[in-house]
DNA sequence: GGCTATTTTCACTGTATAGTAATGTAGTGT
DNA sequence: ACACTACATTACTATACAGTGAAAATAGCC
């Protein structure tokens, strides 16, 4: 029984959507999947600029998809909704079924 | 056991999650829900512009989320992933979690 | 108070894209 | 051939935002 969406809650699915679309965004998620980090580490392993990661993080954290806990001079981030992990898993399986098929379709002909 | 994700995953994943991020889209990913549609007809229920749905339905279609079939001098367009309105469900509990954590902390000061 | 370390914010540039109007294209009927 | 319908494409404007460097806030240390 499918879910009937109001126009305001197509504007939200599309806000947290938009909020995953970005390749830098979904890194430092995928960086906080074994724990929470500060912000000087994120920056190490991504390679991104402090600024940019700060801006990313503070976006996810506005979308309360990541947490963050002050202490001292440091912030550690970590994820605060685990379903992200679920959606991005859906999506790959789908993206894979996608390439399949775009490989039988080569094949073929 | 999470799945790695590669730098070009990320980037898949992206682009998938940014086709998504448009309430129009959705709107009309939505409206195909119930069998598949001409493009009037999807015009005449999303109150959009011709221009505009044509051009969000093209990019479905690249992304292959939609599929389409000429008739005639109309195209009917369906929905060819069924997995996007597993996700859409996924972000929608998501987000009313996130709502009922809102409204708690303001009734709680 | 200064001094350093960490993070956020500001100002800016470039790029992407939503929406729209006009034009193009393809099929249908006369 | 012409006109009409359905859809796609083009060209344009406006807006949003990623990335970057510099300045500002914040917190601890001497």
């Amino acid at each position: 029984m499918p879910r009937t969406f109001s126009d305001e809650a197509l504007e939200l699915l599309a806000a947290r959507f938009k909020a995953l679309a970005e390749p830098m965004r979904l890194k430092l998620l995928n960086a906080l999947r074994d724990g929470e980090k500060t912000v000087t580490e994120l920056v190490e392993e991504t390679g991104a600029g402090q600024a940019n990661v700060s801006k990313h993080l503070g976006l996810l954290y506005r979308h309360r998809l990541v947490a963050r806990r002050k202490e001292g001079l440091k912030v550690y981030y970590r994820i605060a909704d685990p379903s992200i992990f679920e959606l991005c898993e859906l999506v790959c399986d789908s993206l894979e079924a996608e390439l399949d098929a775009r490989r039988a379709a080569l094949s073929r002909r």
